[in-house]
DNA sequence: GTCATTGGAGAGTGGCACTATCCAATCATG
DNA sequence: CATGATTGGATAGTGCCACTCTCCAATGAC
């Protein structure tokens, strides 16, 4: 197919295709003359993966571009692709200054992961955001301790385990990596959103009784 | 104190701290002459707050502001401003068009929300970007039916239960709804790389044990 | 043969979070 | 009281990012 019916099946416009080609998240379609090129399925389908990787994950350009050429690197062995995958999805900021905040957040991150028996990296991108979040918390005063952390990092070891059974059950390695991102990505809105309704449901429960015992 | 201190304090650049200012994300000085105003803890911890939601929580400061000004409007009942709280927060994107795949996405969060017992709110910002996300994995082919979902809703509710009763704790209602925003806004990192975390806790159990077992 | 279409390249756009520059009023100091 | 530094407010500019517009030569369809 021509990038017009590429665009018209994918709903992207033909300037972002082209964009996205110029940057890499697109492979080129095969060039059947020297101003034609033909675009297959498999265009189609990497055309949809990016779309939800930037717009619902929010993954920037740059990044996906070294996401998917981690997917797509046949050299590499899969342990190692997986983990260029994880190092360069996008996490939040990096502490910024190493104060008592920072020092308190850090050790609480490690206490966590000891418990929970991972080993800790603590150069590890996840670790360093993690840190960098308690830390705020910290330094708000808002409650940020290792029993606090616990229930959310035993929540995270439930979901984990069932979604790498999920992607276990992918045949080939560059599928399964391809579902390990999509899957690491978009369930992360999913997981955000249920939250955000669980708390605006649970908010309903107990402010609205609240308010009927008299404020 | 001075803006000069308040800058040195808190870490953020007088030039920022007079965006903000503008931008009434800050509440400002009481002015001491025509030139100079006076800033005291209360600015500090609100300038804390206001930098742990733009920088860790990723709030876009037209957002906070909107945030920030339902917290602290005493004319309005507490239940009112914590539905503007959650309806202002920052979400996925809506979906942008009504395809098939939305259709479906759409039937699972509102049959997830069912089972959990929630009351379906289909204008709540989270219900539509809970759907965009669903959608997307559906248009990808990956798992993302009820009972695919349905752990993940199960956690989100055992996560907001037991974060309403810490804010439940809080005294004053806007301290409470201080503490929602904060607790809200912050833990969500907090959660996202505890899960990252355990995935790359996870992949190195699966993946080491099938590279042992010769691939 | 003619004219619309295609794909490639480069520059331009709009949004956002700052950041740099001015400026007049004021404060501390001698 | 003179004077130089400081302060806070206003305005314009910067850098980044995800597109999007415009142009163009080569081509394909009729």
């Amino acid at each position: 197919m021509r990038l017009a019916e590429l665009s018209r099946r994918s709903g992207v416009s033909p300037a972002t295709i082209k964009y996205y080609l110029r940057e890499g998240l697109l492979p080129a379609g095969a060039r059947v003359s020297a101003t034609q090129a033909e675009y297959d399925e498999e265009h189609l389908r990497r055309l949809r993966l990016v779309r939800a990787l930037v717009q619902v994950g929010r993954v920037p350009v740059a990044t996906a571009r070294r996401v998917l050429a981690a997917v797509d690197d046949e050299s590499a062995g899969q342990f190692d692709r997986l983990g260029e995958v994880v190092t360069a999805l996008p996490h939040g900021p990096a502490p910024d200054d190493d104060d008592h905040a920072t020092a308190r957040a850090r050790e609480t991150a490690d206490e966590v992961q000891r418990r929970l028996g991972w080993r800790a990296v603590p150069g590890n991108p996840a670790h360093q955001a993690l840190v960098a979040a308690l830390a705020a918390l910290v330094r708000l005063g808002y409650p940020a301790s290792v029993e606090d952390v616990m229930p959310y990092g035993r929540v995270a070891a439930d979901i984990a385990e069932h979604e790498l059974a999920v992607i276990d059950e992918f045949e080939a390695s560059t599928t399964q990596l391809e579902a390990a991102v999509a899957l690491t990505v978009l369930y992360e809105p999913v997981l955000l959103n249920l939250r955000r309704l669980a708390q605006a449901n649970e908010a309903g429960r107990v402010f609205r009784i609240d308010a009927e015992a008299g404020d």
